[in-house]
RNA sequence: GCCCCCGUAGCUCAGGGGAUAGAGCACCGGCCUCCGGAGCCGGGUGCGCAGGUUCGAAUCCUGCCGGGGGCACCA
């Protein structure tokens, strides 16, 4: 159990003594830290309820708390806040406990869940651009997140590969007459922005890439080899992107893995009753009676006879369910497309696809706009690609390195190693470190200072860890009990530690990979001020001595554990 | 027009109904022959506006102003 957890207990019995509700017992990290170490707010709370006056019912919680051994104080403050210290004796139990932990004091789930992370869909017409990042990065720490939990997750990038959009590529290679097997990325990236803007004003080609969209769904050859080739080509660089990022899935599924399943779903949501005919086309009404505003109805089949992202997702849906045995399901595509989840999630559930004990949830996230507060591009004005991103910080780490005197004897090889992993570990931990739901401004100056509140200083507190334990055994010098502390730098570094499973709760329960890179940089930033004023390896009291390097290891973990969950990698040394 | 998100320090952003709203950057100053200076310490007139709910509001509700996004056969 966590110490947030013990002091939330203990105050929620006495609250329960008094007759009230022991929810109120809910104990935080103070927040004046010169009065205290926690603090527990429920008094006030409880006051309605119990119809008393809060300070009253405060002084009572209080007075109860007192008599435990583990707290050195117990009083109240204001209009019925509860302040509360722990004494030095049982923070070095709980720190001597939580250090030993493989979870760190946090508690597996209770109930193991199927947890399906969707990282909504490179699409197969093009390269990867910064637009990816995001969904790339924060599905990777939610499905982290989750598996630290102790779920059962399932990373699955689901591509976009069935879509009009490959129509329109395999219309204009077929125009052009391309062979399939010459293919490159290159001719993606040129033909996918002609043929978008072609279709848009030219009504016979736009008709000619809709029937070409129907011919691949229907199985036409030609189409078809066209199709695995593209596939193939945009997958290799993706992969290459993916990896760059130090980012894996369980499955390579895109939209076309339930290809199989569309004319069947069709045929039986339409013979149901549940899909109707609009205009043509095949849809499903996703309205309800208590709405406050009015939904377009979600389209199954177009006119022309293809099936759109929003059928082949219904239909993921049905797959995810019936093969995989989902429980959950997280969605982390950008908050534009917050009403094409509602329709699904909705068409889903009318269908009887998705039953009640499946929950679907859309992780919405905000787009990355550059300094200029629009999206982000380059100076003549196009995408940015996810390779050149991770070049750029890379070689601005390399830049780094080079300069630094203390890299010098390191193997040229390490050098790169210890510059990819600096100059992603920018990269992510510059993008989780913001709420998921706001638009930032990508700064490439920001993110190549490694300076400051960044991922390297989190990496750089991490490496004097393990640089103070590797001294350390050079002189044979060994971890020992944790002593009670002593100093407050010391007390602080404990404190801050014993939050772990708290935050690590508290990110999972919002979905919010921010609240561990925000506690990551605090507890980063109280071991260097540790660091600064006690020094490990010249303390005379071999046993104060050896408390403070099983401090040093605990907090090399719990750094290390937090970077895990963020998917940022620890070098040896930097 | 309808719906969603956002508005916090010069800039970029955190902030869980709770006490005196915090970081980083930038700028200025300091850090002892000592574990790694990608570090540490010090320097701050700021919650768009107006109401409301509450013992208590940056946080919840309403309206307004400003910005972004979405509104059936693209993904």
């Amino acid at each position: 159990m966590s110490l947030h957890s013990h002091l939330s207990k203990l105050a929620g019995e006495a609250f329960a003594g008094l007759g009230l509700d022991s929810e109120f017992g809910e104990v935080l990290p103070s927040q004046r830290p010169e009065l205290a170490q926690f603090q527990c707010n429920g008094a006030m709370q409880a006051a309605k309820q119990a119809g008393r006056a809060p300070r009253e019912i405060a002084e009572q919680v209080a007075a109860a708390l007192s008599h435990h051994p583990d707290i050195a104080k117990a009083e109240v403050a204001g209009p019925g806040f509860i302040n509360i210290d722990l004494t030095d004796e049982a923070l070095a139990r709980w720190a001597q406990s939580t250090s030993q932990d493989d979870r760190l004091g946090f508690d597996r789930a209770g109930e193991s869940l199927t947890v399906l992370v969707d990282y909504g869909g490179p699409n197969v017409a093009k390269a990867m651009h910064v637009g990816h990042l995001r969904a790339t990065i924060i599905g990777d720490s939610l499905a982290r997140l989750f598996a630290f939990a102790g779920h059962n997750v399932i990373r699955d990038p689901h591509f976009g590969d069935w879509g009009f959009q490959m129509g329109l590529l395999i219309a204009t290679v077929d125009e052009q007459k391309i062979d399939p097997s010459t293919i490159t990325l290159a001719d993606l990236q040129r033909i996918y922005p002609e043929a978008t803007e072609r279709a848009r004003e030219d009504e016979d080609f736009a008709d000619l890439a809709r029937r070409t969209t129907v011919a691949l769904q229907q199985g036409d050859d030609d189409a078809r080899e066209v199709w695995s080739q593209m596939k193939a080509v945009s997958e290799s660089s993706q992969r290459d992107d993916f990896a760059n990022l130090g980012v894996e899935f369980d499955l390579w599924y895109g939209e076309s893995d339930v290809a199989d399943r569309l004319n069947g779903l069709i045929e039986r949501l339409e013979n149901s009753g549940v899909a109707e005919l609009s205009d043509g086309a095949l849809v499903v009404r996703v309205d309800r009676p208590d709405d406050n505003r009015e939904w377009p109805p979600l389209i199954l089949r177009s006119s022309a006879g293809a099936s759109l992202y929003s059928t082949t997702d219904v239909a993921t849906v049905e797959m995810r369910v019936e093969d995989l045995h989902v429980d959950l399901v997280l969605y982390v595509v950008d908050h534009r497309q917050g009403d094409h989840f509602t329709q699904v999630f909705r068409a889903a559930r009318k269908a009887g696809i998705a039953p009640d004990t499946v929950t679907l949830e859309h992780i919405g996230f905000g787009t990355m706009n550059g300094p200029d507060g629009k999206p982000f591009k380059t100076r003549a004005g196009g995408v940015v690609r996810l390779g050149d991103v991770i070049e750029m910080v890379t070689n601005a780490a390399r830049r780094r390195i080079d300069e630094a005197h203390i890299a010098e004897d390191y193997p040229e090889e390490e050098r790169d190693q210890i510059a990819r992993q600096v100059g992603v570990a920018a990269l992510k931990f510059g993008d989780l470190i913001n709420n998921r739901a706001s638009d930032y401004v990508f700064d490439l100056d920001r993110f190549s200072s490694f300076e400051g509140k960044t991922g390297p200083y989190l990496q750089y507190a991490a490496v004097r860890t393990k640089s103070i334990l590797r001294k350390a055994a050079e002189q044979g010098l060994k971890a020992g009990e944790m002593l009670a502390p002593q100093v407050d730098a010391e007390r602080d570094l404990i404190l801050e530690l014993l939050r772990f499973p708290e935050v690590v709760q508290r990110s999972i329960d919002l979905r919010a990979p921010n609240h561990v890179a925000e506690y990551a940089y605090t507890v980063s930033g109280t071991w260097n001020r540790f660091f600064d004023q006690c020094h490990i390896l010249s303390e005379p009291d071999p046993a104060r001595q050896s408390s403070w390097l099983a401090l040093a290891g605990w907090t090399g973990d719990t750094i290390e554990t937090l970077l895990h969950l963020l998917g940022i990698e620890v070098p040896d040394r930097m």
